[in-house]
DNA sequence: CCCTATCAAAGGTCAGACCGAATAGCACGA
DNA sequence: TCGTGCTATTCGGTCTGACCTTTGATAGGG
């Protein structure tokens, strides 16, 4: 219960008030010649400073993983800061998925390691913020999906071929499904296979990169049962690669998959422009 | 000044006072048999309902690039929260990187488009949280750098040329400085590649990447000026192919150049970790 | 022994106040 | 006319203290 004081004796011992010292005069002489000195200084949020105290203390591990944080109002009494200062702080570790805040008695703002949760969705907010191109998305994924099928190929556990056989059957089996299902297992597969490589790293960017391309490939009418019936061969090829530890083959098909598919948004692209443009 | 009012004549009309009707009486006639039904629904709090209109409208373009948010106290009058909750709405956009907030007369909330950075801090996140490997991260960037040296000699502009040419040359000058200036431009060089594909989420991935790499391979001390001699040839060799229009050089030259440093590190940590075993 | 009613702990929200920062606007002097 | 410096105003930043809601713990009744 009251182990962290184990932990840290005294939680911000440094930056209690600083606060009142930080309002330096800038340029307090103001000389005309002084230039280029003391820039632009932005001063920092006393929240921030919180949040950037935890989330070191927190990555160093003095927090072990399923831990709760001290509460809020013990915060406020280690840090003498108020409980808004405190509550902001613990808002910006939950959007950065360090910790999970949960309410009722025994809640708190508990550890949990940032997962590939939070990459997706900063990329995500990329892509849709930046008006990201499909074509760039597609061109992002043929770049890094065959280095996944390799690793994969290299890599893969039995666990991972299972889940992959079984994508496979689901794929076929809801053939003349909907349009929605269809593409969901088609994310499946390929983020499995990215976890397959056993690369956080990749299988974080790739499940970013899926879904985004879920999104905007969604109600882009090209799915027919031929290209369903393509990508599903496809599937089972690399599949067939990645369990006979043939990386090159992997590879190969993988590339040879994506690329294809990107030809084929591509020219479901521009022929949606061109109908668009005899208006 | 008040143009907000013609963008949106009600901010939040409909999610107004929902918070009281949100607490629905979970199964209410608690029949034992009635299972499953109403698993846990969470409640979301106040702020994350607000954070997640205002992120809709700012994605979608209501309030453009540059300007400004309604001001807090406007949002209190127009949502009918408290300031606490507005607050915490706008802090989440701004940890997301969709706002800036500045202060003073004037100030506000400024919408501005999310950039790299906030990629590159989620993977770095995802990188001391998960303890990637460095093995994992070397391995990453074997697996999409090539693809960034294909694009850059596909779509790289004069202006590229001329950023890769000035890092080529600083590297050679300070061939004698110290090390961090050394790997600082080193990482420059690398971001510079990705920059030049001009495909954003490439970029960005590989600016996170480059970053996380560096702070691993700091302190290792296998950078001698043979290594520096052999970097600056490698960056030279895929200039002169990213210069040409010379794709498939470019990535057989940078696979070479990525993956003789990964194994250069790797055998350096092999070493290390014999060193500390001797002990 | 199980079930239920009640209590307490912890987060969530609110209202109002005050502070500091940055600027727009204005008056004044060179 | 052009600074130039002061001032008022409008912002966000912080603090306080109160109250509500959720939810686990716990004691009491069947």
């Amino acid at each position: 219960m009251e182990e962290y004081e184990l932990l840290m004796t005294k939680l911000l011992a440094p930056t209690n008030q600083q606060r009142t010292a930080m309002s330096i005069t800038v340029e307090a002489a103001a000389r005309p010649g002084a230039k280029s000195s003391l820039s632009r200084l932005h001063v920092p949020k006393a929240s921030d400073v919180l949040a950037d105290d935890l989330r070191e203390r927190i990555l160093r591990g003095d927090f072990p993983e399923g831990t709760s944080l001290p509460a809020e109002r013990e915060l406020v009494a280690q840090t003498s800061m108020s409980r808004t200062t405190v509550r902001e702080a613990l808002r910006i570790l939950e959007v950065q998925g360090l910790v999970s805040i949960r309410t009722g008695r025994s809640g708190g703002a508990f550890v949990c390691r940032p997962g590939k949760e939070s990459v997706a969705s900063s990329v995500g907010l990329l892509i849709r913020g930046r008006r990201v191109r499909l074509a760039d998305l597609l061109e992002t994924r043929e770049a890094i999906e065959p280095a996944c099928a390799r690793l994969a190929a290299k890599h893969r556990t039995e666990t991972d071929l299972e889940v992959l056989d079984r994508l496979n059957d689901e794929i076929v089996v809801d053939d003349g499904a909907s349009l929605a299902s269809f593409l969901q297992t088609n994310v499946d597969w390929h983020v499995a296979v990215a976890i397959a490589s056993h690369n956080e790293l990749l299988s974080g960017m790739m499940m970013a990169l899926s879904r985004a391309i879920y999104e905007a490939t969604d109600n882009q009418g090209f799915v027919d049962a031929a290209v369903r019936e393509t990508t599903a061969r496809a599937h089972r090829s690399v599949t067939k690669a990645i369990r006979e530890h043939d990386g090159e083959a992997a590879v190969r098909r993988m590339t040879r998959h994506v690329h294809s598919y990107a030809e084929a948004v591509i020219q479901v692209e521009e022929r949606t422009e061109i109908q668009l443009a005899e208006h």
